[in-house]
DNA sequence: CGCTAATTGTTAATGTTTGCACAATCGGGC
DNA sequence: GCCCGATTGTGCAAACATTAACAATTAGCG
């Protein structure tokens, strides 16, 4: 029986992955659990640890092959395929999202946008056309999506959250400022820069 | 000696601000924090603990006055004030975020926005006109801007965040999908879609 | 071929965070 | 005025996470 992975150890992995995507274009080979900690800010050892927790994967004296090693990760995270997502809210964050070029080479594409506001419905934005939500459950259910990033007001954010389990979407990323209530086996995560932003202020005199 | 507060309880704060900043907008009174725990997800045991660090703010049998928990918060995490910020990167990101209407009524306002593309520095997003970054130093400094928000491509995010650390910026919250280097008196914050679809992806089948 | 410097994976020690449980206290009802 | 159900703040125990340290191993070099 498999111990299983603490998930504060899982929010680091993508962190592993995207500093080894970073030197691997930078077109080097080779790294060392010291030159991941100096990038990162977090410990040789537990990086060490961590990754110890999947497999023996470095050599001693030597350190850990970037690309195998990157392979490794996107295997243990499952991003060593793309995986389609569907886009709710077409605003200013909204079509940020869509235009944004930066998914497909870390595992992930948006492939159908929902709106509610007639005036939006039916036009594109690059390569989309914005559908209505009355077609969400049916369209999302029919091209079998599991994931779903979420960029409506948040008066707004649980109704289409309970659309969105019911259309049987797995993970929310949620980009409006509330908490949702989801079953047990829906992952929600959430980004709410301001949140980010009070944090900082404390430490502020 | 005060004993120092935990960051990640810090980390929290700003989360039991928002419920309550919900809760008041809704015209409610009271709470307690066994409703903080449902709305939150966090144990009703910790959320008492995390406030009693602070002070005593509940009334035992009754619960904690919204209104008032609400204004010690605003005061513990400082943002019982409007804080300004400067943004750097106009483009699809940086031009939602200038935006946003979202920022005020939570302690923070945008009040400058910078970009390097001659063919939009001096255009219009909203109020703001967008200036060269070649007066980002002088102007942040100059108007005592100590928090800033970067929406430029990753390659450029290093030099751009070495002139906010020029100019005196002690926060900067980072939506460019790489790690920055800066001096330990300058806390940064990340925000990177793709690294909270990673980490759900690990829980998908 | 043996020495050196580098670096891993892992164990044990340390430190931090969470959860439990309960005395103390409050407000309301009767 | 007293009792009851609700709820806080907190001491302690348990769970969890991080760090330090080191034997084992490697590549490179003379
Ligand atoms: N723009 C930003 O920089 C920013 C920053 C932080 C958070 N957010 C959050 O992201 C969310 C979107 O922000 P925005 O600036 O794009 O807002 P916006 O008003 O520009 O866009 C919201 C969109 O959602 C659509 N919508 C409303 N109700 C809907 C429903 N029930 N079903 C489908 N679509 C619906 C609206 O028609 C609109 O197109 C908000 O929750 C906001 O708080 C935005
Ligand atoms: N758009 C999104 O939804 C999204 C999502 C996640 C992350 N991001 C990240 O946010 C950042 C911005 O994304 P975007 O989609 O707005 O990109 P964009 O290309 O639309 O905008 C980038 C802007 O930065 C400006 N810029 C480039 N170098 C600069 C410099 N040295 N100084 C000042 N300005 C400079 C460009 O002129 C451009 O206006 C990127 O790092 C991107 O990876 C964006």
């Amino acid at each position: 029986m498999e111990r299983a992975i603490p998930d504060i150890v899982v929010g680091r992995l993508p962190h592993y992955l995207r500093a080894l995507q970073h030197m691997s274009l930078e077109g080097r080979r080779l790294t060392s659990s010291q030159e991941l900690s100096e990038r990162l800010g977090i410990s040789a050892a537990q990086i060490r640890k961590d990754l110890s927790l999947f497999g023996e994967f470095g050599k001693q004296g030597t350190g850990y092959q970037i690309d195998y090693l990157l392979n490794q990760l996107r295997q243990i995270l499952k991003v060593n395929q793309i995986w389609d997502i569907a886009l709710v809210g077409a605003g200013d964050m909204g079509s940020a999202i869509a235009r944004y070029q930066g998914f497909t080479d870390r595992g992930f594409r948006v492939v159908m946008i929902f709106d509610n506001d007639p005036s939006v419905i039916g036009s594109q934005i690059g390569p989309f056309t914005i559908q209505s939500t009355d077609e969400l459950v049916v369209a999302i259910q029919s091209a079998d999506v599991r994931i779903a990033m979420l960029a409506v007001p948040a008066a707004n954010a649980q109704e289409v959250a309970d659309m969105l389990v019911q259309a049987g979407i797995k993970s929310i990323l949620n980009y409006a400022p509330i908490s949702l209530n989801v079953p047990d086996d829906v992952h929600v995560q959430y980004i709410d820069p301001v949140i980010h932003l009070q944090r900082m202020t404390y430490y502020l005199e």
